[in-house]
RNA sequence: GCUCCGAUGGUGUAGUCCGGCCAAGCAUAUCGGCCUUUCGAGCCGACGACCCGGGUCCGAAUCCCGGUCGGAGCACCA
């Protein structure tokens, strides 16, 4: 050791310069370790054998919102490493749960995200299939029908105990089961249950209810088929009908996956490889889509891209960029352990993507109006994007003694006496509640800069998420401006119209 | 309550399977500096973490046991 410590000081000794060439002449492998930023990439999946087919299960209940753009991406990002088929179910076998327009709005979602689904699958077009598999089972003696009342049923399970259609022969449940997908008035409205083992210790595996009677009619279907399958049924036969070799889905779905098994191994279907994510918990915005659904018809939005909302259009509509949610989604990776959203990192991968494709131009919120006294006529000079005056600029002809309007708090935190920089424009002096004229020089001292508008300017607006608008000034340069743009020292938004933007991010 | 799972800085992650190259990497945030007519971008720097306690081992973020804390599920939703 302390023929280390003589050494380091040795050549500590020396000056940077010396260092560096003994270095680049002895050891110039060492100089050329710059850290490539690696671009971080999701982790091989296991089992996997050749092309994969894997699959997007979303219901038709709404858009899709950026906790589904996790899977959409995960997913798709997948299949387009091992090559194979991406196929998007949707899962409408709950005809109480469906917006019709959702099944458009699902597959624009997806391509806008840049996910290429490349098989289409509705799940109730594929009735018939699922009542042969239901037979199947039926016929096994691995399914029975079931009218007991659901707390009787609930009893039982809880208790290990068996219900009293349990063991009655599969040829009378599947007696019951034809009349039940019959047209045949129902007197009652039984279950078909799917046989586990009563003693299972986790309750939630044992004996599970794969088909329920829904009269509603169904928006595809309408009142075609009454018997409706539950998620844990098609999914597990259209896993296997499907082909699908990988499932990656949330920790939410553990036990949905332990009961889908048991289909598999009555009917010798080969398993999926599955993976468990953990949860991402998103916070402050509405992500539950009965929630949305309910505001919208509350007219508390104006419709499922309102900036309140966290829908994938809603985002889009906003200015996220779909490279964004790709980004993001594969830096979280695929832990198993429960984590939290970050709206900061998030808008940190979106400012990248966007900052140099956004012009800037000046806002001022909450607007004070002042006269500037002393001053001369003058011309404002300012960047369309900073040091880059092939971008354009925005110039404005300001006369003497102007009008200007100042962000309030700005003015409110000048002490007597100082002086602030009006960006592009001149200085100016706070004097007993007055302001004067200071002077063009932008070097000496350094000033606060802070953005200003005239007298020309445009009343705007800018809608925020949190549903407390900014109401102020804009500059008349923006005008006829549409798109994402940056209102300097404000924050990013994407402007819809000459009256009002849309919050973005800081 | 029952079943299962997990625990790395303020936040998100890498590493954990197959112990040593980890006195722990990256990103973001924060704070400084440079640059800049934005509180934006860029560059440089600083800050800051292996839940606790035992055990195995020459050696533990990594393996084992216990504890604590956190989470998911326990629907005729998906």
């Amino acid at each position: 050791m302390p023929d280390v410590k003589k050494a380091v000081d040795q050549v500590n000794q020396l000056s940077l310069e010396k260092q560096l060439e003994i270095a680049n002449e002895k050891y110039p492998d060492i100089l050329h370790e710059e850290r490539k930023e690696k671009e971080k990439t999701l982790p091989e999946l296991k089992n996997v054998h050749g092309k994969v087919v894997m699959r997007l299960a979303p219901s038709p209940s709404g858009p899709l919102h950026l906790g589904h753009s996790r899977l959409c991406i995960l997913n798709d990002e997948y299949v387009k490493r091992y090559g194979g088929e991406l196929i998007l179910r949707i899962e409408d076998t709950n005809p109480n749960n469906i917006l019709p327009e959702a099944y458009e709005m699902i597959q624009e979602d997806c391509r806008w995200l840049g996910v290429n689904f490349t098989k289409y699958v509705v799940q109730s077009e594929r009735m018939l299939f699922y009542y042969e598999t239901a037979r199947s089972l039926i016929k096994q003696g691995n399914a029975y029908m079931c009218s007991c009342r659901v707390e009787d049923f609930k009893r039982d399970l809880m208790n290990s105990t068996a219900c009293p259609h349990r063991d009655v022969s599969p040829e009378e449940s599947l007696e019951v089961f034809e009349s039940v997908i019959g047209d045949m008035a129902l007197t009652e409205h039984p279950v078909l249950v799917i046989k586990t083992d009563l003693h299972h210790p986790n309750p939630a595996v044992r004996d599970w209810i794969a088909f329920r009677v829904i009269e509603k009619s169904h928006p595809h279907t309408g009142k075609k088929y009454r018997f409706f399958p539950l998620m844990n049924f098609c999914v597990a036969a259209d896993d296997h009908d499907l082909g699908l070799t990988n499932v990656i889905r949330g920790t939410d779905h553990i036990n949905n996956t332990e009961r889908q098994k048991y289909i598999f191994r009555y009917l010798g279907w080969k398993l999926p490889d599955y993976f468990h994510y953990g949860i991402i918990h998103i916070g402050d915005i509405i992500l539950k889509t009965s929630m949305m659904k309910k505001g919208i018809i509350a007219g508390e939005y104006t419709g499922w891209d309102d900036v309140k909302l966290a829908t994938i259009r809603a985002l889009a509509a906003r200015g996220y960029k779909p490279e964004t949610f790709r980004k993001y989604w594969i830096d979280s990776g695929l832990n198993d352990v429960n984590a939290d959203f970050s709206w900061e990192i998030f808008n940190s991968i979106n400012r990248q993507y966007i900052d140099r494709s956004s012009d800037r131009y000046f806002f001022v919120n909450s607007p004070e109006k002042i006269s500037v006294l002393d001053a001369p006529e003058s011309k404002a000079h300012l960047n369309l994007y900073p040091n880059d005056d092939s971008r354009g600029f925005r110039e404005y002809d300001i006369k003497s003694n102007p009008t200007l309007y100042l962000p309030a708090e700005d003015l409110s935190e000048m002490e007597n006496g100082s002086i602030i920089r009006l960006k592009g424009l001149y200085n100016i002096r706070k004097e007993d509640g007055k302001y004067y004229f200071a002077g063009i020089e932008i070097h000496g001292e350094r000033k606060k800069i802070i953005q200003w508008v005239g007298e020309d300017s445009i009343p705007f607006t800018i809608k925020k998420p949190d549903g407390n608008d900014d109401h102020g000034l804009l500059e008349k340069h923006a005008t006829g401006k549409i798109g994402i743009i940056q209102l300097e020292r404000y924050s990013f938004v994407k402007k819809i119209s000459d009256s009002t933007a849309l919050f973005l991010h800081r």
